[in-house]
RNA sequence: GGCCCGUUGGUCAAGAGGUUAAGACAUCGCCCUUUCACGGCGGAAUCAUGGGUUCAAUUCCCGUACGGGUCACCA
């Protein structure tokens, strides 16, 4: 059992972002490989962007992907409450000590004279106009019951630096540091502020977040030092891209496609292929090629050092295929489960929905594709006499029709209408024909199902569809044929 | 704009001062086959750039370019 307690802190601000999800599991996985503990801390004291049931989302989430806390809402611990709008009179009690110790001050200066300080692209900050109020016109004001902020003094000179454990020493100028508020107007803190005097009270000693964070690391740095509290270990991530239709790369966002871990489930993504997917975008095992992760086994292989410094794109092609991979992989009845009732809902009750549901097993990459690869089956798709046409099998329309009304009253004979029975009686007709199967098969297979690319092959199809469909369907396709 | 970080094929990436620079997705070709898929085999494709250091640099150092992040009473 190892001290390290790690912790993922989101903000309850609308669906769970993709990128969020990884910074989760990468400190779920820093954690557990250590047998260390992990805590989930909901970070809700932007009220204006608070979203009603972000939280939930945030609890399904990590219950649908096998990322467990030890502590944290719900299920409690020895440090909560583990929602920050709980705890705002630790954080001002907090902040008054350091107000003491003039590492912060009070601020009565109105929002519209700190928008007169930034230039025109809205950058500025502030520029320290309270640091030097007195004890009385602090009081004075105070009386009056003017608004105010507390502010972390930050040094005039020197520099401020901290090892990374990714991105190695980050040094910066005390002189690009701004005089960051940690009490807002409203009496609730800052992020930049709480998240450091939660972390220190339940324990944390590894953050991990994402590269966003590098350069501001050093203002919470210089927190911990003015509490004189020993500083964390730093774990920044890199940040997780993705690319538009002209090619070009930024942050993952909606324009690129689905970006949460909801969008990816509706869109019939398995949670454990999100998961293995998104752990090996911005992470590698040592001294292994193994791609195939259970939570498990990242548990066991991950290890800090395998942790990439550049962004990564995230490509919905190799998610796909991962999940094709996991949905190969899934018992018959747990995938039956799922595409069952898809197949019966698109196809109705008078085709064999087990039999097309099987055939798509091998064949699909995501449930969602069910709907379209079996639109053949509820409508008869307009015909196009092409298709009879194939090159490698030397068929014709006109050889297909000479096929299909040999077999027609072939067909109509067989009394167990099976993929194997059919398969005999066509296979046998080819070879007193002396034709070629393939050529058999795809005659049928066309008239059929009328389109090229079809979930089975041509006595698989008929099985689906049973007997006096395909019959029908055959009769028609002749009669179309002239 | 200041500051910080990054850059190995289209994408994810391993790698290391001397290698034929792994592997995976995608792509292309072939084989198998009852179409497709699966499976098997093979191909094409990468160290951003200029200077150093060194017997030797893609790997170490510096600059440049490009990309990203950050400078909020958001996290």
């Amino acid at each position: 059992m190892s001290n390290t307690v790690t912790r993922f802190a989101p903000s309850p601000t609308g669906f769970m972002h993709i990128g969020n999800l990884r910074t989760a599991l990468y400190s779920y996985l820093l954690t557990k490989s250590q047998g260390g503990k992990f805590i989930l801390r909901i970070e809700d004291t932007d009220q204006v962007r608070l979203v009603e049931g972000a939280t939930e989302v945030i609890l399904d989430t990590l219950k649908m992907t096998g990322i467990d806390y030890d502590e944290g809402p719900v299920i409690g611990g020895d440090h909560g409450p583990y929602i920050q709008s709980e705890r705002l009179p630790i954080y001002k009690e907090y902040a008054e000590k350091l107000v003491k110790g003039g590492h912060a001050y009070y601020c009565f200066c109105t929002p519209e004279r700190l928008e007169s300080l930034k230039d025109e692209n809205g950058i500025g900050g502030y520029d320290g106009h309270c640091r030097g109020l007195s004890r009385e016109e602090i009081e004075k004001n105070l009386a009056e019951g003017m608004p105010y902020v507390i502010r972390q003094r930050m040094p005039d000179e020197g520099k401020t630096s901290y090892v990374d454990v990714v991105y190695g020493e980050v040094e910066i100028d005390n002189s690009e540091l701004r005089d960051q508020i940690m009490i807002k107007a409203d009496g609730y803190p800052t992020y930049n502020f709480c998240h450091v005097v939660d972390d220190y009270l339940m324990g944390v000693t590894h953050v991990v977040r994402g590269n966003e964070y590098l350069t501001s690391t050093p203002k919470y740095c210089l927190l911990y030092d003015a509490f004189g509290w020993e500083r964390p270990t730093y774990v920044h991530l890199p940040l997780l891209m993705g690319k538009d239709e002209e090619g070009k790369v930024s942050k993952l966002s909606k324009r690129h496609g689905a970006v949460s871990f909801q969008d990816l489930v509706n869109d019939g993504y398995l949670p454990e292929a999100i998961v293995n997917y998104i752990a090996l975008l911005g992470w590698c095992p040592k001294d292994s090629n193994q791609e195939f992760f259970t939570m498990d086994e990242l548990k066991e292989s991950f290890s800090i050092e395998g942790l990439s410094k550049s962004p990564a794109v995230f490509d919905y092609e190799k998610l796909k295929w991962f999940n094709g991979e996991y949905i190969k992989k899934l018992p018959e009845d747990e995938y039956n489960a799922k595409a069952l009732p898809i197949v019966r809902e698109v196809c109705g009750e008078h085709i064999n929905a087990e039999k097309l549901a099987s055939l798509l097993h091998t064949r699909i990459s995501c449930f969602s594709e069910i709907r379209e690869m079996v639109g053949f089956v509820t409508s008869r798709l307009p015909m196009e006499s092409d298709l009879y046409t194939n090159k490698k099998n030397k068929t014709t329309p006109e050889i297909c029709k000479e096929i299909l009304t040999d077999c027609l009253p072939l067909l109509e004979t067989v009394e167990s209408w099976d993929n194997d029975t059919l398969f005999a009686v066509l296979k046998e007709y080819a070879a007193s024909k002396e034709k070629k199967a393939g050529a058999v098969m795809w005659a049928v297979r066309i008239a059929v199902a009328r389109q090229a690319v079809t979930p089975g092959g041509a006595t698989e199809l008929m099985e689906v569809f049973g007997k006096a469909e395909s019959i029908e369907r055959i009769r028609l396709a002749i009669e179309e044929l002239g």
